[in-house]
RNA sequence: CGGGGCGUAGCGCAGUCUGGUAGCGCAACGGCUUUGGGAGCCGUAGGCCGUUGGUUCGAAUCCAAUCGCCCCGACCA
């Protein structure tokens, strides 16, 4: 991608709005812009990750066995009366009217619907197990939003819907959740903690928050310092194992990790040594729940078990809160200088500058720098405008493209070129073969 | 929803107390000079001072209402 050609709007000055890292630094890089309280325009640069992360999930939920649906952002507000849910919900839940004087909702989340979806056409239970899930937007009218994106009204969330004909059977789904989640976390570059939660509105008896330790997190939690050794993805679990999956949650939710919900001060002194004690800030960026019967019941949701008896549905449901994982990635990777995205979600995994758009030598340079990438499925974003060479080097450290490769005659003349690190700041002179050997060796990313 | 604050050019702000021709920096546009870490000089353009009503000879400025936005708190993914 061509900068001359793209629409970048970065801003140099910091917006008086922002008050955190992230909502600073996705205003400046223009990535989102405010439309209005906690409610966004994605730019072409923030769509770029959201997208990333977006086919992150739908890989990992879809390794994890579970099917892709769509369903809609506006709801009738009769399935919310049918499950309780209609007057429970409060305030938070955005009710519209339309011009027949239908009520609606703009669905703050899904179990509704997704239960009359089921009941309607699942009946046996040699039709389970079953998990559907979406990525869809939803709106919470919240007091008080704040925080750009991490705490906006309207975000962008995958959520799934587990559906399983008894306790042990959605246990297992729970797991499976687990794991997929852990997956997906580190696949982005993250470093999620399962933490015991609370259930809050949607209800339950099991459930665990995902967060991503960063100063600005709105939740304080306690957690046994050896958790941060545990890593998933490099393991191969088989999703329909329930044995596999239980001694992969057995293992993550052996040491002590609790939000400030959950948390127990005298069970964490006892439990951890003093040295491994940890109390730091999070960001939530999922949450997975097993919450048996509640809606199933109530939306009479049954099927035929084995015996021959009609049973109400054992569910679970399970978020991920997309957008607002830009937001924490953010929080949890930057410097003085700007955004530091992990490899598998930035928006570009190279950026090229040009320091001589004049010099036919350079142009070509970079032309086929970027041809070259492209073919190997890695799009640069090459930065061909006539601003002086500072200005470029500022603008890619902000949007914090992790690789950078800078031409001008003055290398050219002994054919070499620079990359360069984001993260480390380390920078090499190669040959141009060379930085296109470094760049897209291995298994690559497929843009 | 309680408390506090702010709406003046695309962005960041001054001017409001004490009413009298609307300003600064950055960005934009043109020219010259620069050219490897957010360049310099000269010039140009851009604003119904959030909106409505009131007071006044005269309102960005005073008064009232209203809309929007931000911060702290309670609430929340």
């Amino acid at each position: 991608m061509r900068l001359s050609r793209y629409f970048l709007p970065v801003l140099r000055e910091t917006p008086a709005d922002a008050q955190i890292a992230s909502h600073r630094l996705m205003l400046r890089a223009g990535m989102i812009q405010q439309a209005s309280a906690g409610i966004y325009s994605w730019m072409p640069l923030g769509l770029r990750v959201l997208k990333r992360l977006e086919q992150i999930v739908h890989e990992e939920q879809m390794a994890a066995g579970h099917i892709p649906l769509l369903m809609p952002t506006l709801q009738p507000a009769s399935l919310w009366q049918e499950s309780g849910r209609y007057d429970d919900y409060g305030q938070e839940m955005l009710r519209i009217t339309d011009r027949q004087e239908r009520r609606l909702v703009y669905g703050p989340t899904n179990e509704e619907l997704i239960t009359d979806i089921f009941r309607r056409h699942v009946n046996s239970y040699r039709d389970l197990p079953l998990t559907l899930y979406h990525i869809q937007w939803k709106f919470r009218d919240e007091i008080r939003p704040r925080f750009g994106i991490m705490r906006g009204r309207e975000f962008l969330m995958k959520d799934g819907y587990n559906f399983d004909v008894d306790k042990d059977s959605a246990l297992h789904a729970y797991n499976r959740h687990m794991v997929s989640y852990l997956n997906t976390y580190e696949k982005m570059g993250l470093k999620a903690i399962p933490m015991r939660a609370s259930a809050g509105p949607i209800g339950g008896t099991h459930s665990h928050e995902f967060l991503v330790l960063a100063e600005t997190g709105e939740s304080e939690v306690y957690f046994d310092n050896d958790i941060l050794e545990l890593t998933e993805s490099d393991h191969k679990v088989d999703f329909d194992n329930p044995q596999e999956c239980a001694e992969v949650v057995k293992r993550w939710t052996t040491p002590y990790a609790r939000t400030d919900e959950t948390h127990d001060p005298v069970e964490f002194k006892s439990q951890i040594s003093h040295s491994s004690r940890r109390q730091s800030r999070g960001i939530e960026v999922g949450q997975i729940f097993y919450f048996g019967t509640k809606y199933s019941e109530p939306m009479n949701a049954f099927v035929t078990n084995a015996d021959g008896d009609r049973v109400p549905v054992h569910m679970g449901s399970h978020g991920i809160g997309v957008s607002r994982l830009v937001g924490a990635i953010i929080e949890a990777n930057h410097d003085d200088r700007g955004i530091i995205w992990p490899e598998p979600v930035a928006p570009f995994l190279v950026g090229i500058i040009n320091l001589a758009p004049k010099d036919k030598k350079t142009n070509d340079v970079c032309d086929d720098l970027s041809r070259r990438l492209s073919a190997f499925g890695k799009e640069p974003l090459y930065d061909d405008t006539h601003d002086r060479a500072g200005s470029k080097f500022a603008t890619m450290d902000l949007i914090g493209i992790p690789w950078r490769l800078t031409v001008g005659p003055r290398g050219l003349i002994k054919g070499e070129i620079e990359m360069s690190h984001r993260r480390g700041g380390q920078t090499i002179i190669c040959s141009p073969d060379e930085a296109i050997n470094r760049l897209c060796r291995g298994n690559g990313r497929r843009e």
